[in-house]
DNA sequence: ACAAAAGTGTTCCAAGTACACCCATGT
DNA sequence: ACATGGGTGTACTTGGAACACTTTTGT
């Protein structure tokens, strides 16, 4: 397909001449994770957890941080991550999206970096490296709404906590959209910082995806065992959309989504549960 | 902020080490364009255009892309677009978002190149520099599904043909669908390529994104006058979501987005419209 | 008169919302 | 018995889909 030209100058080609950046992929590793109750009725209280990695060196050292490596010259970028996570965290099946990537010249002290933001969702059990789960409890501190007749500015303070057995780190965000007319602008600003680099905002970013995708995707069950009973759904979109969901009116929406299977949990003070299955036809159950 | 140990890191840390990419910002610039018509009645049709340069340069010389340019160090990537689309289109006026990042190791024949793809919408009847626009159609060749009760293949082949008044360049792309179980996976092949690099993904990419943006956002009054009727608003919804809507319904459903105004157009052969604008606060007549 | 577009009204159906209510289980 | 969760039914509301119909304009 190359042209004797186009041979040649490749051939002749040196990219040296150009300042370049480096570049990383980083990892937002989400699990939901069943907390054992005391009260022998009481189902076992979910909790969404991030995967954080402590930092050995500098910058950042001792500072907890998201899954990430800088890139190579010959693996595809999903590849790199893929990698990542394996040879870093031992994780092996997961879910994986890009989320968006971070250019602002300042989020690394060391040199220009850019980070393209990965999100992970996994159901795995198994013991990962290197690293700590941290409950994630995202709270929206204050909302300030102005409008005008060009539009609106919302101002939005969110505290995003990260707490584990013995450590726990708080970190707060300010969101500020505003629209002016057709202008519309999102940025964020870290007001508190815990962790290493940029990396709360990354998660933010996650969590807002994670929360977007549940409308139109069956991306949930990626956090899911194969099995489970419809209030342990419930209980997980519950966790990721930050409110209460009517029961009956959750099981007719979803119904589509799942099939049931002859297999009762042994609840213990109350009824069992059937057991249900993630259905990933349901998108294609409209078409013959 | 910085701890003395940091400071001294810093001051000795070199990054030389680390073989870097070459990364490039990537603008899909779109715009309606109405073509008058010769019939006295008919309204002007409507079409979606975008905006390519022709290469100068060895590789892909002579062929179009979208406007981009290599990053530097200083600039963050979203005003690196900006900067780009200035200072080689001379375009100011226009809505920006970050589509994805491409990594494939093969997508530039010269070394490694990331391509963090751009978004940009503009109404702006401006003549831009150093390249023209081009009528997009986007006709879906033929899809295939087959499903089994692990999930679903959709194969589809896509033709985006791209027409100014004396040239047009076809494409055709593959767009593989697979869910197996939890595993989902999006590929996407170019089969037949008239423009340079993989852009053609680039631009697949974001009519995508500008379509699915319709249903949950206001980004399609990027792409129109300040006044406008509600046929032309209709208009660009076809076009762009490439189905016929009821005009009935279409009214009802968007009366909260716009606002009319006290001007009509002067229609010729029949009914003169009403005029309406924009209502930037439509998200926020919910609230008080 | 008539073609093209502007604009309104109505019926039907699907899906979301908010409740009330009953069932099953282990201590 | 009772607390906890499992599970169903129903009445109301909202919004989309399909269609019929009227109005206005320049030639």
């Amino acid at each position: 397909m190359q042209t004797t030209e186009e041979k040649e100058f490749l051939s002749l080609y040196s990219d040296s001449k150009y300042e370049k950046p480096s570049v990383t992929v980083d990892g937002v590793i989400f699990r939901i994770f069943s907390k054992q109750s005391n009260n022998y009725r009481k189902l076992p209280q979910k909790k969404l957890q991030v995967f954080l990695t402590k930092r050995q060196y500098l910058p950042f050292k001792n500072k907890y941080s998201v899954v990430g490596t800088f890139i190579d010259l010959k693996h595809e970028l999903n590849n790199t991550m893929k990698l990542c996570v394996k040879n870093k965290v031992g994780l092996n099946n997961y879910h994986l999206e890009q989320l968006f990537t971070f250019g602002e010249p300042a989020r690394d002290p060391r040199t220009r970096v850019l980070s393209v933001g990965y999100m992970l969702l996994t159901n795995s059990e198994e013991k990962l490296d290197n690293g700590k789960w941290f409950d994630v409890d995202l709270i929206e501190l204050n909302t300030k709404t102005t409008s005008n007749q060009n539009g609106y500015t919302i101002l939005k303070r969110v505290a995003i906590n990260l707490t584990c057995e013995d450590e726990k780190l708080e970190n707060i965000i300010e969101i500020n959209n505003t629209k002016n007319g057709l202008e519309e602008t999102k940025s964020l600003e870290i007001t508190k910082n815990e962790l290493a680099f940029d990396h709360i905002s990354i998660i933010y970013y996650a969590l807002e995806r994670l929360k977007n995708k549940l409308e139109y995707t069956d991306i949930i069950f990626n956090l899911l065992p194969k099995e489970f009973t419809l209030t342990e759904l419930k209980q997980c979109y519950e966790l990721i959309l930050r409110e209460h969901l009517l029961d009956a009116n959750f099981r007719r929406k979803i119904s589509k989504m799942v099939s049931p299977i002859n297999k009762f949990d042994d609840a213990k003070g109350h009824r069992t549960s059937q057991l249900f299955i993630h259905n990933p036809n349901w998108l294609n159950v409209n078409l013959d």
